[in-house]
DNA sequence: CGTCATCCTGACCGTTTGGTCAAACATTTT
DNA sequence: AAAATGTTTGACCAAACGGTCAGGATGACG
């Protein structure tokens, strides 16, 4: 059983690049479009050591959510009590849209399983995802209630922010047809924008 | 052959009833995720019965996407030069609002082809997609030159358009299950969000 | 070096997939 | 009512699918 946690480097190597093979092929094509087959020949191994490593594709589905779901948190975790209100709000917009350049394939992951249902990761947005959003709402109608950001509602307004920044990474294609090519990097002007468009806004 | 312009009403009838059922199971798994068995059961047909009224299953996702685009892009193509800037404005965000929430199928089915890179509708993008944009972005700048409209990136705010109110027919699931049960429609108070961010954001 | 556990693969299996086809059934036209 | 046209289906096919397995190759280690 090499199910269990890993023991050998070779595992280790292995097990991340099948995560890392599957994790292109599922964010492209959803679960049910990915094959066994693409991500065999995506990480340079063959179908049947996929399954040396992993008991289904199944299985390797799970193990990319789950650990997809903390690291996605992390930016939002990350908004301080403490920090002033309109700093704090506008870094978590940089951290989130920093994580759809640098990790598109986990942001089309996570969109994909959301457009499906979230047949696999209900339990965690009901549970995990909703007790930090309720918390960080609660901080958020705060500041506004204390008149230190302008009046919002805090849950659409993390909603906006998830929707703006993950835009980038999930439409991508989209984005880039319609500006061109003879333009700046999509993702500094959309930093700038998102920036304005947070500070302005929020101001009191 | 019945696969030019339908010709009698039970062809007329039926490829309508495909097509419905057709949508619902593509925008929910995407075109590889999606089956013709999933789809004749859908449409209460037999698998060669569809393969009677449409030659292939690529046939059937292409009559989709390319009925879609158009009614996709309606909305904008609404945004008139001579109405108060603002208003126009949020109008368009009210209908993209709107198609939202009475066509979230359609809006899952055009979110998969994009994030799977588009492999079917690219042309569209770079042609009939960007020239409107390009033209509305024009008129929005304009407005904005003349003081009309506080200073913004018309691109970005066109995208940002399409990302808040998308994300309410896409990430639907995500949405209430962190909303939960007890509280107003979530387009409701979407509508009064984006009214009141939009606002704010535009005005000089 | 030997040995033992780990790693890897070719061949295979049952099922599902997109698609075909001849023939049956229904409808319209003459 | 008969002929012609339009509609539907059961049976079938080759390819692709997720997964299994016996056994060979490769590494770790005394």
């Amino acid at each position: 059983m090499t199910h269990d946690r890993p023991r050998t480097r070779i595992q280790r190597r292995n097990r991340e690049t099948i995560l890392d093979a599957a994790l292109g092929v599922f964010s492209q094509y959803g679960f049910r479009g990915a094959t066994l087959d693409q991500i065999a020949t995506a990480a340079g191994l063959s179908k049947p050591n996929l399954l040396y490593y992993f008991p289904s594709k199944e299985a390797i589905h799970v193990a990319l959510l789950s650990g997809l779901m903390d690291t996605w948190l992390d930016p939002l975790r990350a908004l301080d009590a403490n920090g002033a209100p309109l700093d704090e709000i506008l870094a978590y917009v940089r951290r989130k849209l920093l994580m759809s350049r640098d990790f598109p394939r986990e942001s089309r992951l996570f969109a994909n399983e959301i457009i499906q249902g979230a047949p696999r990761i209900r339990p965690a947005l009901e549970g995990e995802l909703k007790t930090l959003v309720d918390e960080k709402a609660a901080l958020i109608a705060g500041w506004s209630a204390a008149g230190r950001i302008a009046p919002v509602d805090p849950y659409h307004l993390i909603f906006s922010i998830w929707a703006l920044t993950q835009h980038y990474a999930d439409f991508d294609v989209q984005v880039r047809a319609v500006l061109g090519r003879d333009r700046d990097d999509p993702f500094d002007e959309a930093e700038r924008y998102l920036t304005s468009l947070f500070t302005r806004l929020l101001t009191p």
